[in-house]
DNA sequence: ATCTATACTTACCAAAAAGAGAGTGTGACG
DNA sequence: CGTCACACTCTCTTTTTGGTAAGTATAGAT
């Protein structure tokens, strides 16, 4: 709306996020909850755990942790729980001993990893792009 | 590939992620590089950040600090700096007095925020199944 | 002469997040 | 009897993060 180059890059904004979006976002109110949601979502556990889950199937706390390197079992356990929670992974505990927790990601959980997707697939292919704009940066400021 | 139920829900995930993901799977140097990558970038305030930019087009400093309710000018610039290192947004400096900064999205920043769509979409889409997902966990942790 | 505007930077402090490490319950095994 | 396994939980400490408020530089307006 303040804006000095707009027209063309508004257009192609529109453009980007296809008519659902657009519904969001006049509603602040879901705007707000769309934003809570991705700050815990996007978290670092919680994407490696999607990976790992992902690759692995139904898995067990010891298995998940060993997949996901430098990951504390505090943080496993709150990542979990967290996921559980907001209904992306079931936990299913086997009354026996020692224990037996396996999790597995729902349909809600497979679906997030899907959406994410097309973000690690763009990752992927821009990593270069931007380390080399990191050492260029880096280069300019050091002068 | 330790899974009790694998085999049809890790051809269901080779699915989700199509060729390239597949590549990227193998290589752990580049899977780290990713995960410290989507960390930083997956972080409210460049997400909200993104979007204020694509909405705007090249705003000033001050602008895009009024667009995102809650940041602090500290953060502003902290976020925008990162950005800037990975080569999402250009800033422009003129030198007169007052100053009068602008950013703008790079090709590379549009192309992070068009990858964020699908997860916005995602989160838009199933914010009502999450909300009640949470409201059954909490009312079972209750009792 | 003083005030304003802009885009910061710096110092300080409080709060939140996260790591380390010990503890728990219990059945099977040696 | 002691030990191990597993999936935690709890406490303590450290690290990180982020907010607040003040400072800076300087041309032009009042």
């Amino acid at each position: 709306m303040n804006s000095t180059l707009t027209k063309k890059q508004v257009a192609q904004a529109k453009a980007y996020c296809t008519s659902e979006q657009a519904d969001l976002e006049v509603d602040p109110r879901v705007e707000a909850l769309v934003n809570e949601l991705l700050g815990r979502v996007a978290d670092k556990w919680t994407m490696l755990a999607l990976e790992v889950l992902i690759a692995g199937g139904e898995m067990r706390f010891t298995r998940i942790g060993e997949a996901i390197p430098g990951i504390s079992q505090k943080m496993l356990t709150q990542t979990l729980r967290q996921m559980e929670r907001d209904g992306l992974v079931v936990r299913t505990v086997h009354p026996v001993i020692p224990p037996r927790v396996e999790y597995k990601l729902t349909k809600l959980g497979f679906g997030l990893s899907e959406a994410f997707c097309g973000v690690w697939q763009w990752a992927g292919k821009h990593l270069e792009e931007i380390e080399k704009a990191r050492r260029e940066f880096d280069a300019k400021a050091a002068r």
